[in-house]
DNA sequence: TTATGTGTTTGAACAATATTCAAATATGAA
DNA sequence: TTCATATTTGAATATTGTTCAAACACATAA
């Protein structure tokens, strides 16, 4: 057994993946080379990023969902990208924003389970310097993920 | 002029794409049927919901990025899904989740500026029975978004 | 209006890739 | 060990992506 799931979990969760040129041309009736010049335009602009695959999470043991609010404290208000960025690098981390509002920052993250977010919490969050509050929302549900219905 | 690209934009948001067995198994070093044998495994567990584009929301007139908190009367908590439900038909929703704490849901949209956002919330949003209180937190910078680094 | 340059569309030929299939191998349970 | 089931793999085939050159569309300026 090679055990290639992590390996195929890993590499869809950035990339890796490429249209259907074929079938979108069948899709809206149109030859598949002016998809093709179209789509290459799309990337060649930056419009498109990369292709990926979405996940049921459950099903690949990262369950547990949670949006993560961020307060900083005012010496670092003239730079929260730093933090962000640091934050940003991790695999458990879906998105960060700088938001507006009563919190500098919104995290949303994935783990396993509670053990495994605490673990996250303890050892990057709590680390990071120039963080005053936070306040965990943990989805109880999802019903939609980027863009796509479950 | 055929503007084909919003139907690929459309197309894209929601699959039409496909993994790139032949460069995951140059990646990996594995054949490419074993490649291919274990995606097709983990699509039919349903692990694996759909391949789609990640784009440069920017660049597709989707810049403003709001997450919306929204806070239920209680005679809807025993319900939460039906007005959820609703919520994540509209194209502008990326993600909803039922959440614990303060607040009851949380979205994430997307739409081209604040004109445009605003019409959703009054047109669908305030519209939406069961709703006591929403609070919007805009997104001023976006670090990461799907898993993927901007 | 016509001329000119740029961007888009398209089919034909070709290159690369995904898929099927059957055989070999591995794995776990009795 | 034996058996049933799951996984790996190469060879053949089917399907798809890509390249290229020509035709066409569109905007601008003379």
């Amino acid at each position: 057994m090679k055990n290639i799931k992590p390996k195929l979990i890993k590499l869809f969760k950035e990339g890796y993946c490429t249209p259907q040129i074929a079938r979108i041309a069948r899709t809206i009736n149109e030859p598949s080379t002016t998809i093709h010049y179209n789509i290459k335009k799309l990337e060649n602009e930056g419009a498109i990023r990369i292709y990926k695959a979405v996940f049921d999470y459950k099903k690949i043991n990262e369950g547990f969902c949670v949006y993560l609010l961020i307060a900083l404290t005012p010496s670092e208000y003239s730079t929260p990208e730093r933090i962000a960025k640091n934050l940003a690098k991790h695999e458990e981390v879906e998105s960060v924003d700088l938001v507006t509002g009563d919190w500098e920052l919104i995290l949303k993250l994935r783990a396993k389970d509670q053990d495994e977010y605490y673990n996250f919490v303890k050892n990057v969050v709590s680390r990071e310097k120039g963080i005053v509050t936070t306040k965990s929302m943990i989805s109880l549900k999802q019903l939609k993920t980027e863009f796509v219905s479950l």
